[in-house]
DNA sequence: CATCGTCCTTGACCCAGATCAATCAATGCA
DNA sequence: TGCATTGATTGATCTGGGTCAAGGACGATG
């Protein structure tokens, strides 16, 4: 009834438009979502971390290409057993439906950035994101510095940004010549100051993006 | 347990942050979802129509403005009442994971036109879509000449494809310059060769755009 | 039918971010 | 130890779309 599927780094788990004959809840690692037009302009358009669902009850084909960040682990379940247990067990149709709104969210909060911000917000709103999630589960309040390591390349992150990674190279760069960050190495960041960033990235409030 | 509330046009229905203690079914008009920044930036992140969900189990603070774009009845239900309902009648979870799924694809979709599309891309793909759902409507097939009538102003478009309303006005001309549409006064819309249109959507394919 | 208000168009100019290109740093590998 | 390879930085220049500003079209209202 149910299987692993393991995946490299760098590996592609499914094609956009390919049959998706499984569903499959992610044990370990990070896949993320994209859509890349003929001419190869990218958007990232969601991101796996464990927990979350991969794949559609009632839809065969995907809709975007799935890429494994780090090595990925899956836990996959027939289509068909799958809608079976969705059926007679209510709860877990009410967990999944959840977890799509908080996609749902996460996804119209990154519509915002992607129209309206200018490049410095984005840059700023991303670190900010990245960093509450690690502060979230290293239990760190954001009093003091706190120093987390960046899961991407500029690479990605104009991917996700829709930027080029030049732009994000600068913006980053900018960011640190202005004090709001600090660097060590190319990946490690300190904040020294959160509220300072969350200025930075043009939200009014202290709250929410998802994911 | 259920009872209805109207709003006329231009009206907000909830503001972003405000308490909703009710779930809703649209009954009739159009109503759209949007973040606005303090400054003034504004971004749509959704659109309801006419059997769409709004709000949901298990959260009380409504995430971004609502606002009836045309007048608008809602169906509501106490917030109470109508989880018990959930976990009493699995099929509503289920509907609602459907429909929420969809939601979703739409705005990744969208996620793909607000990062890496052209600003002629993004006015071509808001008139597919359109013309589309308009066509789907009527029963219309794609062949031959198609007219239909926009059901935004150009600041609306604006706001929804991360624009100018002056660049949508010039890019509405251009299209129409160019013979990909034809205009009769500035609302009533002609597509005299659907795929044409399509081609400068920058869509690899014919697919797609949900909402 | 004049006047207002709303929506739209168009022009002139500007700038944030893209593009093109050179260089650098770190890592791996022969 | 030298040489690729990959990712990042930085500079020079270009351009798509933003900004500012001046009308135009058209319906509503007195």
């Amino acid at each position: 009834m149910k299987y692993y599927r393991e995946f490299e780094a760098g590996q592609t788990i499914v094609w956009s438009g390919d049959e998706l004959n499984f569903v499959a809840s992610v044990v370990d690692g990070i896949a993320s979502l994209s859509q890349t037009m003929e001419d190869g302009r990218r958007q990232m358009v969601g991101l796996l971390l464990p927990s979350d669902f991969l794949g559609r009850p009632g839809r065969a084909a995907a809709p975007y290409d799935v890429t494994a960040s780090t090595k990925v682990t899956l836990c996959c379940f027939r289509r068909g057993p799958f809608e079976e247990l969705m059926n007679t067990t209510p709860h877990v149709a009410q967990r999944l439906l959840e977890m799509t709104l908080d996609e749902l969210d996460a996804a119209r909060e990154w519509l915002l950035l992607l129209g309206r911000k200018t490049a410095r917000e984005k840059i700023a709103s991303l670190l900010a994101i990245i960093a509450r999630r690690k502060a979230a589960i290293a239990q760190h309040n954001h009093e003091t510095d706190f120093t987390f390591d960046l899961p991407m390349t500029r690479e990605a992150m104009a991917d996700y940004l829709g930027l080029t990674l030049e732009t994000v190279s600068r913006q980053v760069s900018a960011l640190k010549r202005d004090g709001v960050i600090k660097l060590q190495g190319k990946r490690e960041v300190t904040i020294p100051d959160f509220s300072r960033l969350l200025d930075e990235t043009g939200d009014d409030n202290d709250g929410g993006l998802l994911v």
